[in-house]
Formats: structure tokens, C-alpha cells, sequence
DNA sequence: ATTTGTCTTTGCGCTAGCGCAAATAAGGAA
DNA sequence: TTCCTTATTTGCGCTAGCGCAAAGACAAAT
């Protein structure tokens, strides 16, 4: 697979790289692809490379000493993720970062990345930007989690889920299918299978959404604007 | 009050600057002080400045539509906050900054910063490194906040102020002295007011703490230790 | 078609923690 | 000192959501 410098420019930090840098970074970086519930790197490991998701989708998750994870993020195509090594030297990767679909990432190293900022402040800038982005959903998230109650989380996460997976996919149709398994969207809400599991039966009852196994799709989601809403 | 470069360098995006730079951002930069209660900004004001907490203790702090709150963060002096304006045009704080002791900040507007940042790749990769550690800060605290029960979110809350204000401070006495309303407690953990309170009761008979109105001092930090740390 | 493994559903009991209300305590101001 | 404001404590009832167990559904492999 070649990567040409029109689909690299859909990854925000390099939106603005000339094309001489993106040429470096592909020459110094290389593809790696792994399946369903395998995993890029893990929790915990030398953060030695970075890596750019080409195709699939990828969860970060962090595990507790005692064992229970969540997860942080979910990654879609063209996203930059597990940046932080390129800013700090031997940092671990704090997230382990698994495959939910077969997927395919571009890999660079940290240090070469690390290299290029030092002379290109685009990149450093345009890295900064990233963060302040990803601060602000997972302080949102954070406020989620802190205020509401489990039903509105979860419709909250479907509607974001929907919007991304959207946007990185051109279809632009109104309902979109996503491939979650319960224990997914668990992780990702902080709660449990059972609960979620019991809150999707219910809003299957009602039409808002149509769901099966480790499959949703959503069929109202005005109605599911609604209950994340709902103040009370 | 003036600032000496070598206080500045003790912020970490400064302490590789130059001499010349650090007369630059003092020289652009301002002091404002306020009192306990005041805010340095609200969520939603359009972000044209950064801070740099000289003195004193600021929560960051976000609010929910239905009006709950959830305190982010605690600024500790020669923390740099509310950065995400310099690489950002056009944003908006994400969060509101309240004095919880008098405070003085020095004060730069983010475009001079975002300026400055374009021809000093430290900076922005000082900045972007400081981003690395509040997203990690925030991610853990995500997954406590989603795997832990209450009781070790607060003790685990405790002791990780306990060692920032350590820090700041220089005396490194075992006991710190803590100025936080029960009320501050639980917006940091996401709980109630009531819970802190009877948790922090049942501590104090116990003798793993000291309480009182608006303050707390931890007496064992190795039994607070290790109530943040049983697996169940 | 049957088996096997995994994912999902659902019933049931339980409890951590919420939320209200009323009492109490601690400072600060007059 | 006394008053006033604000923070804290504590009792009490309640429920959202957890956690287990067992059954059911689905998909892939043989």
C-alpha cells in the first residue's frame, strides 16, 4: 500500500506540510497492519514509535493495577495517535491501543519525529493543536462521567461515535452502523455490559436505535439527543 | 512585584528560554492579582490570554449545561495554564479559573505567544510536552473516576495534592496543610459534598487525618495509601 | 447440520452513594 | 460579646446501577 501526499494531508498535523516533509516522513516511516484484537502496542511499553491510522479502528485503553479497563479513545482513519514519545524521551505509552476492525497504520519513530519539530515548528505547533483537542473531549468526557447519569453517557457516546465514524467515512448517511461490541461501549461510558446491555434493549423497544451482535445502528437520534439532555 | 528569570525558568515551558525570550514575555506580559473567589476567566470567554500562576491556588473548573461542576484542575504556582489559546485561533476556555487563595498570575496574550512560538521550536514543543502531562494526568484520573469508588478517589485526590503542593512549596514537611472546602473535595472526585464529608469524619476517628473547616492535613499517608490502593 | 466459542439478554438481590433536611460548628463583622 | 453567614455534620430513606448466574442467540468452523 502507497500513501500518497493527498491522503497524508488528511491528517490534521500534517495539513500543512510541504511536500518534501511528507516525503521524509513516509520514506522514514513504514505500514503495519495487524487484525481484529490484535494489537499495536501495549500499555506500559517504550514509546518508540507514533502512528498514523490508515484504515480500520483502533481503541486506546488503560488498565488499573487491579485489572478493570476503560477506554479513552477510539481512534479513526487518518487520526495521529500515541504522539507523546516524540515529545518525551523515554515515555511508556500509557494506553495499550487494540485493533477493533483489521487495521492498517502508518509507523513512524518518536525520535525521528521528535527531530523534525525541532526545525519545523509547524509540526510542533500543529502537535500542540492535537493535544488541545484531545484535552478538551476527554475533559468533557470527564465532566460526563463526573455529572451524568449512565443513560445519557451512553446515548452521548453513540451520537459522538456516529458523528466521527461519519465524518471519516464520506458516506454521509443518516444512520450509520457501528461495530462495538457491549463490553465496548461499557468500557467506554464507565459502566457494565449488563447495564448497557439492558439500556439498548429498551431503546431497541422504543425505535431509537436497531442493534445485534457487536453491531448498532442508530434510527432516531433526535431521540437520542434527547435523553442525553435531558437535565434530570 | 517583579519576576526574576530564574523564577520564570522554573516553568517548564520556560526553562530552556533564553534570557532574550524571557525579557519578551515579561515585557508583553502583565501581573494581575486576585483574591479568593475571583476569577482569572470564565468558560467560554474567548481565550486571548494565557496565565502563569505566580502565587496563591486557582481551580480550573468546567460546568455542565444543567449547571453541575467539575473541578479539572488545581494550579499550583509556576504552573502555566489556559495555554490552548496560543495555538487556536478563535477559542473559547473550555473551563472557568477560580482563585481558591488570594493569586497572582502573569498575564500574555496568546497571540504574542502563538508569534513568539513559530520561530522557537522549544516553545512549542515545551507547550506541546505540557499538554502530554495534563492528558496523561487526566486520562488517569478518567479511569478512577470510571473503575474506583469513591472513598479511593478521594484518598487517592488527597495525596496527589498533598504532593503537588509539596512541591510547589518548599518545605518539605510530611504534613501539608490543604485549604479545600468539602465542596472543592467533591467536585475533584466527582461526588457529593455529603459523602466527602462523612468519608473524611470516619478518617478523622481513625486518626488518618486532621480536619477542619475549609482544611485538611493528612496524619498517615501510608493508610490513605493504602485505602487508595486495595483492589476492592 | 452440528458443534463450539463468544456475545448478549434477563432475572434477582443488593449496596454504595445520592439527596434532602435539620442541626451544629466555625469564623468574621459589628 | 453577639450576630450573621457560610461550611460542615449527620440521620434517614431511597434508587441507580452493580454483579452474579443461567439461559439464549449468533457466527464461524468442522
Amino acid at each position: 500500500m502507497t500513501l500518497s501526499h493527498h491522503d497524508l494531508r488528511q491528517v490534521n498535523v500534517f495539513a500543512e506540510a510541504t511536500d518534501d516533509d511528507l516525503q521524509l516522513v513516509t520514506r522514514n516511516g513504514f505500514m503495519r497492519s495487524i487484525e481484529e484484537g490484535e494489537y499495536f502496542f501495549f500499555q506500559g511499553d517504550p514509546a518508540e514509535y507514533l502512528y498514523v491510522l490508515i484504515s480500520g479502528q483502533v481503541k486506546l485503553m488503560q488498565s488499573s493495577p487491579n485489572g478493570k479497563q476503560v477506554n479513552i479513545r477510539t481512534i479513526q482513519p487518518w487520526e495521529m495517535f500515541a504522539a507523546l514519545g516524540a515529545v518525551r524521551k523515554d515515555a511508556t505509552y500509557p494506553a495499550s491501543a487494540q485493533a477493533i476492525q483489521d487495521s492498517a497504520a502508518l509507523v513512524v519513530r518518536s525520535d525521528f519525529m521528535s527531530e523534525m519539530m525541532q526545525t519545523r515548528p509547524y509540526l510542533a505547533v500543529g502537535l500542540t493543536r492535537l493535544m488541545t483537542t484531545l484535552i478538551q473531549e476527554i475533559q468533557a468526557r470527564y465532566r460526563e462521567l463526573a455529572t451524568e447519569r449512565v443513560e445519557q453517557r451512553i446515548a452521548r457516546t453513540l451520537l459522538r461515535l456516529a458523528s466521527q465514524i461519519g465524518q471519516s467515512s464520506e458516506s454521509q448517511t443518516t444512520s450509520v452502523e457501528m461495530e462495538f461490541s457491549r463490553q465496548d461501549l461499557a468500557e467506554m461510558t464507565g459502566t457494565t455490559l449488563f447495564t448497557v446491555s439492558r439500556t439498548l434493549s429498551e431503546w431497541e423497544k422504543i425505535g431509537l436505535i436497531d442493534a445485534g451482535r457487536e453491531r448498532i445502528r442508530i434510527k432516531d437520534s433526535q431521540g437520542l439527543t434527547k435523553i442525553a439532555d435531558q437535565s434530570e
